[in-house]
DNA sequence: CTGACTTTGTGCATCGGTTCACAAAGGGAT
DNA sequence: ATCCCTTTGTGAACCGATGCACAAAGTCAG
């Protein structure tokens, strides 16, 4: 059973939050193969950090191992989701159905806990009234009255570079306040607005950067094999 | 004092090889522009991020600034580039050509400089030998040829995540060191492998948490922004 | 050439995060 | 109940990254 109130220090460092995520897919990795408990190496190992790491992550959101036997595998679920905030149904618009949206709308693991797709939204009139995903995407001329219907809370927005800033502003306006961005541009916002960025150009461009360094630094092979 | 043309110091921090492309990218902008010198206040603007760490960044690459008037564009254009390993064109295969495999290899954006998609292979018979993007696809059995074949050092795997261990298995024994991984899972690799991970409902779980604590959380607490 | 002005590059203090290492807490056996 | 074994939770040292603040280095006007 939870303890009523755990006045926990309710600062939970961004990369505790950031690696909750991963803790909790383990777990429930583990919670389909029917493991009760868990020690923290375990578990360390199955998410890929150090155990000592993921000890002082979990001692953020309270003490909730046994101490000689380790973590119950189904309580943890349930605390890290509430903590996450996953014990709610959140529901998410995606702006801009090309070829990424559409990955994102179709992507199962993508909403499969606690997320739902509720509205996909594009400004083509080629692609406005397409099913996709069992959705039909809406005209970006309805995008406010959309999110306010559907109660929307999280926008991604997959739109081209050029217009991500326009749609930023006016879902802003509309009081969304978590953004997550797949397109190439520093996107500004007010305070108080949380904007996470996903840019695949950049994640090449840092594994050719330690490519090259394998290599052997710049101005060695350009033709290696 | 070391000569200005002698910058390689080898040991450019992490944090500072991950904001690299950021600048570049606002670079590229301002040279399209015709702009031809930026203060690092300017440039730390359209980069969002703040001066000082800027110019600590681009210390670490040599002394390529002009005291009293800023970066020459397009100079450090070709240092960042150069550092970065753009100037010389990566080979990158997709493995697992689903909705996301599609969507990454139509995405200008994520090939523009310095990379070019070279091959496309899925295990999906329906799939093997469509034309998407101009390539064709090939079947997961020429996965190894074809990375030889075609001079492939970068990977992108998108495939489900049950088969990503075993084809991440299979590149790094060819030879593949460097290795995005679109799928859901912990790969385990051998030392001197790259992994980088880019996971979409990990990066909602984040935004979920943080939209939950604004909206009041589980415990309302202090709302200090 | 000199002096006013601009902007870089960096020393230094600080901060957040990681890791180590161990005392405390619990279980199980006798 | 007592002892032994396992594993948690955390104090403290460490490490890298951040941001301030300023001297050094350059431009430009006269």
């Amino acid at each position: 059973m939870k303890s009523p109130s755990q006045p926990r220090d309710r600062g939970i460092p961004d990369a505790t939050v950031a690696r909750l995520p991963l803790y909790l897919r383990a777990l429930h990795g583990m919670a389909e193969r029917a493991i009760a408990t868990v020690s923290s190496e375990d578990l360390a190992v199955a998410a890929g950090v150090n155990s000592a790491k993921l000890r002082k992550d979990l001692s953020h959101l309270g003490s909730y191992g046994t101490r000689g036997v380790g973590y119950d595998v189904e309580y943890l679920v349930y605390q890290i989701s509430r903590e996450l905030g996953l014990t709610q149904d959140w529901a998410v618009a995606i702006v801009g159905v090309g070829n990424l949206g559409r990955a994102l709308a179709n992507y199962g693991g993508f909403v499969s806990r606690g997320f739902r797709v509720a509205a996909l939204i594009d400004a083509d009139p080629e692609v406005v009234g397409d099913d996709i995903a069992g959705l039909n995407v809406e005209h970006i001329d309805e995008l406010e009255a959309v999110i306010k219907r559907r109660g929307v809370s999280i926008v991604v927005l997959a739109t081209p570079a050029a217009a991500a800033q326009e749609v930023c502003d006016r879902v802003v306006a509309v009081g969304v306040t978590s953004i997550l961005n797949f397109a190439p541009v520093v996107l500004s916002v007010p305070d108080g607005v949380d904007v996470r960025k996903v840019d695949l150009s950049i994640e090449l461009q840092i594994l050719a950067f330690h490519e090259q360094r394998k290599a052997g630094g710049p101005l060695m092979a350009v033709d290696s094999q």
